[in-house]
DNA sequence: ATAACATATGAACAACAACTCATATGTTCA
DNA sequence: TGAACATATGAGTTGTTGTTCATATGTTAT
């Protein structure tokens, strides 16, 4: 059939296992979750914003301190929290001149946790 | 002191809240556990690695299955699956010709489901 | 041994991401 | 109002990463 042209063409290989692929394919979330669900991890993929994760867990910070504490600039931190900010992973609390950044999430602490239950096999 | 002049050096602003930041040093994790825990995220940061994971998650699969299912080069998703073997997320089983992936964790899916949480609100 | 096929891998390229630097915004206090 | 300070942001640079292309490896069957 004229599909079977287009599986050669595209993946390079003959399917070995149809119904495999067909019953995995039946259950198949939509292209936007998978790349939504990359992103949020994406934002976890850095050794910075995780450790600026982990402080903002132990204490609510302002965007001074985190720098200090992690020995970066402030506009690197600033950039960083933008990221943060965006994924809905931190939020700012203005106090005068300064912003204080907590977490945003609850889900935050589980992902986390996971994670190093992996790192430490 | 000596710091405080450092301090400012380096982060661009001064300190605000010395004690909230010494707390937050003290219990401080040592820079290797951060780095592996963003390498370990960073895995899960690319939705073609999502969607691997994810269908693997349903049924062990070969190479061949994964590229016709995603519609990508078997070169591509060979490469991507060293990468999750690397971060012991994935495991090889050959039996003939063919090589069949699997999970190798269960870490995965709780990390997996938190993710989704997240991004469902 | 050789053909056929499943998978792996190295090099090259393009897209992206993190930091720096300079500067802008917004708030407080004199 | 203007100086001082905390934070934000745009542009530029450099390092990283995902894919492609060509080819290598390893297994099966003739």
């Amino acid at each position: 059939m004229a599909d079977k042209k287009d599986e050669t063409l595209r993946c390079d290989c003959t399917v070995i296992h149809e119904e495999v692929v067909e019953r995995v394919r039946a259950k198949m979330h939509p292209e936007e979750m998978f790349y939504d669900l990359a992103e949020l991890f994406k934002v976890f993929g850095d050794s910075t914003r995780i450790k600026i994760i982990w402080a903002l867990f132990e204490e609510e910070m302002c965007v001074c301190d985190i720098a200090y504490l992690l020995n970066m600039t402030q506009s690197a931190i600033s950039h960083q929290l933008r990221v943060l900010k965006q994924a809905r992973l931190v939020k700012p609390r203005r106090d005068g001149k300064i912003i204080f950044y907590s977490l945003d999430d609850q889900h935050i602490g589980e992902i986390f946790n996971q994670g190093l239950n992996h790192i430490n096999e």
